[in-house]
DNA sequence: TCTCAATGGTTCGCAAGTGAACTATTAAAT
DNA sequence: ATTTAATAGTTCACTTGCGAACCATTGAGA
C-alpha cells in the first residue's frame, strides 16, 4: 500500500517550511554584515564560476535574468564586483568580484557554513545522501514540465 | 567518517532549489484560476483552521502578521474571504471563506495535488518517510534558534 | 483605579523575484 | 547582402516577504 497524495503532500509542505526558516536564519546572521542570502549566494556563485556572464548566472541560480541583473546592479553599486564587456560576444558581460566583495565573501561563508552546521549535524549520513537523490531526481522531473 | 559541511551543504541547497521550482510550478499552473501559490496556501490554511485569527494564521503559515495582513486584505478585495470582529476580544478577527472562495479553492487544490502527485510519485516510502522525519527536525532545530 | 506591558492589526519602506516589453548584438537563412 | 530569428541585458509593474513604527484593545499590578 503506497502513501496517499494528500500525505505526501503534507509532507512537502514541512520541505518548503524547512527550506524557509533556513534562508531566513541565514538572512538574520548575515544582516551584520548588510548583506542577503541572496546577495551572498550571487557572490558565492561568481567565485564558484568566474569568469561568467550574467546568464550564466541566471542558470545556475535557478533565477530569471532580470532577476539577477538588480541583483547585479546593486552589487556593483556596493562595490562588491565589477563587469566587463565581453569581447568575442559585446552582448554579454563577465562579472567578477573585487577584493572587497571577496572580503565580504569570505565572512559571510563562515555565516552559511555555521547554519548549515547546525542545521544538519543532527542529519545522519544515511539520511543525508536520500536527500541529495530524492532532491535531485524531484528538481529533474520539475525542470521537464518548465518547457 | 562523517561527511563533510561542505557536501551538506551543497545537498541543502538541493532542497532549497527543489522546493523553489516546485512554488514556481504551482504559481504557473494557478495563473489560470487568477491565484498564487501563496494566495492558495492562504486560502487552503483559512479552511482547515475556520474560524481563525490572522496571528493564529501568521503563526500557521511561518509568516509575519504584516505578510498576512495584506495577503488578507488582497483577498478581501477579491471577494474570496470576509472579516468579522471577534465580540470577546475586539482586537482580533475572524477570517472566513466566502461561498467564491470555496470554489476557487477547490479548483486550486486540484491543481496542487497535480504538481505534487507529478513530483512525488518517483518518491519511495521509505524515501517520504525520511523527508518527513528530517524536515521536522531541521524546522524543530531552526524554530529554538529564532528567540 | 490608573498605569504599563502585551497582543492583534495596519501601514510603510525596502529586498527579491517574476513576466513582459524593450534595445543591442550576433547568427542563420535565403 | 538583407532579412529574420535568437540571445544578453535592462527596465517596468506587480506580488511576496520582512521589520519597524504605529494604533486600539486587553490584562495585570501597584
Amino acid at each position: 500500500m503506497n502513501l496517499s497524495i494528500e500525505s505526501r503532500t503534507r509532507t512537502w509542505l514541512k520541505v518548503g517550511t524547512a527550506s524557509l526558516l533556513c534562508q531566513r536564519a541565514i538572512n538574520n546572521k548575515l544582516l551584520d554584515l548588510d548583506l542577503t542570502f541572496a546577495q551572498h549566494f550571487l557572490l558565492s556563485s561568481i567565485e564558484a564560476l568566474q569568469p561568467v556572464t550574467q546568464a550564466e548566472l541566471a542558470t545556475h541560480l535557478y533565477a530569471v535574468k532580470s532577476n539577477v541583473s538588480s541583483l547585479i546592479k546593486k552589487m556593483e553599486a556596493k562595490g562588491y564586483i565589477f563587469r566587463e564587456t565581453e569581447e568575442s560576444d559585446r552582448r554579454s558581460n563577465h562579472v567578477f568580484l573585487t577584493a572587497s566583495g571577496k572580503r565580504s565573501l569570505a565572512k559571510s561563508k563562515v555565516v552559511e557554513l555555521e547554519i548549515m552546521e547546525l542545521m544538519t549535524h543532527h542529519i545522519s549520513r544515511e539520511e543525508m545522501e536520500t536527500l541529495d537523490r530524492v532532491m535531485t531526481r524531484v528538481t529533474e522531473a520539475l525542470m521537464k514540465i518548465k518547457t
